[in-house]
DNA sequence: ATAATAGTGTCTCTTAGACAGTATTTG
DNA sequence: CAAATACTGTCTAAGAGACACTATTAT
């Protein structure tokens, strides 16, 4: 906590210097999906400078009577009418000249949906792929072309997979990127996706089905040309 | 990015209504260290109300002109004396009301400093034991006393442990609570130390050996009563 | 020599990867 | 039946834990 050597008044005082000049704080929000084995993210349209006509991470101001996770939640409500999402704090960017309008700190959450949920966007948003390029920060890809993020969006993005590689490896957040019921093969595809590589399918199998995580149903999908596999669901117990 | 769907003139009314409305930013910072196989972490004694006399985190304010991280340096330059530490971001807290006075957002750094480094401390300052107790937030603890800590900062403190453990796994980071020169036995003393439980000492052994990160020095250490370990350094290539 | 810790070599057990083989579905 | 994928069983290789043994230092 601050001051913790100062005097009250001598808090206070502090507190009116700062009270007309101090950052604003902003949520901004990384909402992952996969379409066809690639990971999108949410994104809307800039109208207005700086970065007119580029694509941003959905965001908004954070207000004095709610929490950051409660912003978080109310940005991502407004964006895609959703709740009962996957949603975690990402980390906190606060370069001074992050954006040239005025002193913004922005703490970065990122929420894992299924697309299907997503749908219908609201007006000026889109899903766009995560284009990867090593030891530069990613881009957005959309029929052939590429775009540039707006502000440090790109790196807030280029933070969000480095997390969500890292969890994969011992959590089960992947599950958010797909429908309640699941074969092994689908959850396969999304991991895959997300670390970029292949992975061992028997490997594999066993240690997400040794993990206890998994509730077997019975079920088989419908509708494959071949042998369906079995669906699977997050375990309830 | 806020407010991608408002045009240039709805964000410039957003940003005057909420100049004299919106959080302070603070940086707190857990630094950390191990004394006698127990974790300790850098506190100052409040001399004024909330909290009176309980022990918190050091902090303070964000200044307009300076990034969070270079804030975090400043205040441990200011607490410690101390450049050239692990330091890191940890998390953002900001329930909203985390301080009873005023709304203030804090962003948690934690840093990891050989004790040796720390000292002398500043005027009311002082290293305090972590004391855990399952299910509940840490507290600290002095010659068999405990204390609890002010604000929300016994939950930062957990945040802190539980990212420490999670990191040891495969990262380097214990190698700055130590001195540039260290034993493997002391390196293991630090995980085992973080842990709160043994390690197999061959398996640590080849796991750090193998991992390249440590360099054979051909030194061994002074003043012990039997067989003299060999001291490793970080590698520096 | 003895006590105590540093460091090495080897065995076993667990787990990941590879691969072969069986099962199930559609056309 | 053929094609394609789901699932099972087994072999192998790598790594972790256990343990025995050797090495080095002070008293």
């Amino acid at each position: 906590m601050p001051l913790d050597l100062q005097s009250e008044a001598d808090f206070l005082k502090a507190y009116d210097q700062n009270q007309f000049d101090r950052p604003s704080i902003t949520v901004d929000l990384v909402v992952i999906t996969v379409i066809e084995r690639r990971l999108q993210i949410l994104c809307t349209k800039r109208t207005d400078h700086p970065f007119k006509d580029l694509w941003a991470l959905p965001g908004g101001f954070v207000r004095m009577e709610e929490s950051l996770d409660q912003a978080a939640l109310r940005v991502l409500q407004q964006k895609t009418g959703l709740a009962q999402v996957y949603l975690e704090q990402l980390y906190t960017f606060g370069e001074v000249q992050r954006d040239p309008r005025m002193r913004i700190v922005s703490v970065a959450y990122y929420a894992l949906v299924e697309h299907q949920r997503i749908q219908p966007l609201i007006p000026g948003a889109a899903l766009l792929a995560i284009q990867e390029s090593s030891s530069t920060l990613p881009t957005l890809g959309h029929e052939g072309q590429s775009y540039p993020l707006a502000f440090d969006h790109a790196a807030i993005v280029a933070t969000c997979l480095q997390r969500l590689r890292g969890k994969l490896e011992y959590s089960p957040i992947a599950f958010g990127l797909l429908p309640k019921l699941f074969t092994l093969r689908q959850l396969q595809e999304v991991h895959e996706t997300i670390l970029g590589h292949k992975l061992n399918k028997d490997s594999f199998r066993r240690k997400v089905l040794a993990s206890g995580k998994l509730e077997s149903t019975g079920q088989t999908e419908q509708g494959k040309d071949f042998r369906p596999a079995e669906l699977y669901g997050l375990r309830s117990s």
